[in-house]
DNA sequence: TTGTAAGCGTTATCAG
DNA sequence: CTGATAACGCTTACAA
């Protein structure tokens, strides 16, 4: 409530030395800088963010459009976009900022629409995107998901699993996409068939008939990729309830903590989200180059656990 | 970067019109309204926030403070601070809000006096706190733990499981307590002892052994009370490779995908976190009633899957 | 229905 | 080293 007016009043001196103290500026005296913390101590003074910005044009702000999906839940099921949010906080923290999100709520389009007209607002978008109009201003921060996808394929053939199927619920999401893309190519580099297979998200019982169904047409399947660990979790169950005496290898993508505690525990690769949290805020923060249309790939790694042990 | 006052000249008419036109105040026509809108459009005019909330003398912010724990990852782990945000999210966005949260990095002290200090930042606290000098104007949004402790222990015992644990990581956390509270109480107005077991959230071979020698020394155990659905997953795997023939009933907490999608499928007490989050965000928005000292509570609901059919 | 002008809290320029 | 003073972009009495 108290402003730096009031504060200098109380400390005898101008406003602006005030504020100069507020800053900790050499301009002034220890001695004056000391009266002056001292008032803004007694009438527990805090600056005015919106008039310091204000002047300063900036914001000290900004902003994460997270995607929506179907349904309320998948987001927060998805640990990666708090491990995201948590590297930008991480970032913006150690810089001052004050950070803004608008959780976007409508249909994924105009998203970019939305930052075009905030034409001071610079942007990253963590992950890729289908969206064609981007501004050039906007920069990318992304793992690269076909790259993940070839080596998990190679990952497989290299332990010994010869006949593998992709396992995914949604080729509408672009990573999903990718690491199928990657992983077909692999194996088409190495002459082998590069099947796949698609599970519902809501209807477990279907997915048990899917499986079967496709396990009794392709008896030689040895293992799974699946396209992330929720998809992995689903099939250790979905292979428990279709009582297979058979044990297929499965690797999986985003490394959770529910792969390690998975039984068996999951092989996974790792595609460091707090990372690419931290660039994201880290170019965010950049000014200097906000022209430049570039994009920042964050490395993944193959972490080895038990279900990919073919013994 | 054009000013309202751009616009205006642009119209052909004053800043004050040309603000009102902003807000569609019906205190000017309709034509020039339009005049005035379409030389918005024509500037890619947007308003400056910082310069409407300093004269409004409004942040429309609000502070998510998240709390810290060991690993940087048990934050994204848990589905419920995500679906909280997401919660307090839409909230926000229906009332034009933009929203802001530190995350919070330090000691968890001096949360409460970082707020305290924002002398005109009204705070809403999600899930309870162990901190005494809690500022009068906090309101809190919870759920009510030790009654869902004590609905999980009833639920048990009628379902045929005599003999309980509680299973947990960490009675520091206040949530993990108040279950375990809830639980012991119910316990032991049944006569009935209320067991507990402490489990490593990093050393699973330790775990093994904490379980085995556990179930040497009470032989009769049949089911398990889990402080949150991570624990009861790691109980899952425990009895894998304990290679314990015993089937025993466990419930969880939290009801995240993951208890859906265990094998066996967890029944779970769903504590709404999505509710809590819209919940804070509208008391945090309902400024009339910032002096109330009071307490939301968000109710629970079990969740009843395979984990418990004793059969 | 519209315009004028004061002021929101802060910083920066410039003069002392 | 310190103090006036003019911005920053916007809203809102008050006046017309």
């Amino acid at each position: 409530m108290a402003t730096i007016k009031d504060v200098a009043k109380l400390a005898g001196v101008s406003t602006s030395t005030a504020s100069r103290a507020l800053h900790d500026s050499d301009m002034i005296s220890e001695a004056t800088k000391e009266r002056v913390r001292k008032a803004m101590e007694e009438l527990d003074y805090s600056p005015n963010y919106s008039a310091q910005n204000l002047v300063n044009r900036t914001t000290n702000t900004i902003g994460i459009v997270l995607p929506v999906r179907e349904s309320k839940d998948s987001l927060g099921n998805n640990p990666f976009f708090m491990q995201i949010i948590q590297g930008i906080s991480s970032i913006c923290s150690e810089n001052g900022y004050i950070h803004v999100f608008f959780l976007y709520s409508r249909k994924n389009d105009s998203v970019f629409e939305f930052v075009k007209n905030q034409k001071n607002v610079s942007c990253v978008v963590v992950g890729s995107s289908y969206e064609e109009k981007i501004p050039k201003s906007v920069r990318f921060v992304d793992n690269d998901n076909y790259q993940a996808g070839r080596d998990a394929a190679a990952f497989m053939l290299e332990k010994g699993y010869e006949h593998l199927v992709f396992a995914y619920t949604d080729m509408n999401e672009l990573v999903q996409t990718e690491r199928y893309q990657g992983y077909s190519a692999y194996m088409q580099s190495c002459d082998k068939e590069a099947l796949s297979l698609h599970f519902s998200r809501v209807n477990e019982d279907d997915n048990v008939l899917k499986l079967q169904s496709f396990l009794a047409e392709h008896p030689k399947t040895q293992g799974f990729v699946a396209c992330d660990d929720i998809m992995a979790i689903r099939l250790q169950r979905l292979f428990k309830n279709s009582q297979s005496l058979k044990k297929y290898g499965i690797i999986s993508f985003n490394n959770s903590l529910i792969t390690a505690i998975a039984n068996p525990a999951l092989t996974s690769i790792d595609i460091f989200p707090y990372q690419l949290g931290e660039k994201a805020a880290q170019l965010l923060l950049d000014k200097k180059q906000k022209e430049s249309h570039q994009k920042v790939i964050i490395s993944h790694k193959i972490i080895e656990r038990e279900s990919t042990n073919n013994d």
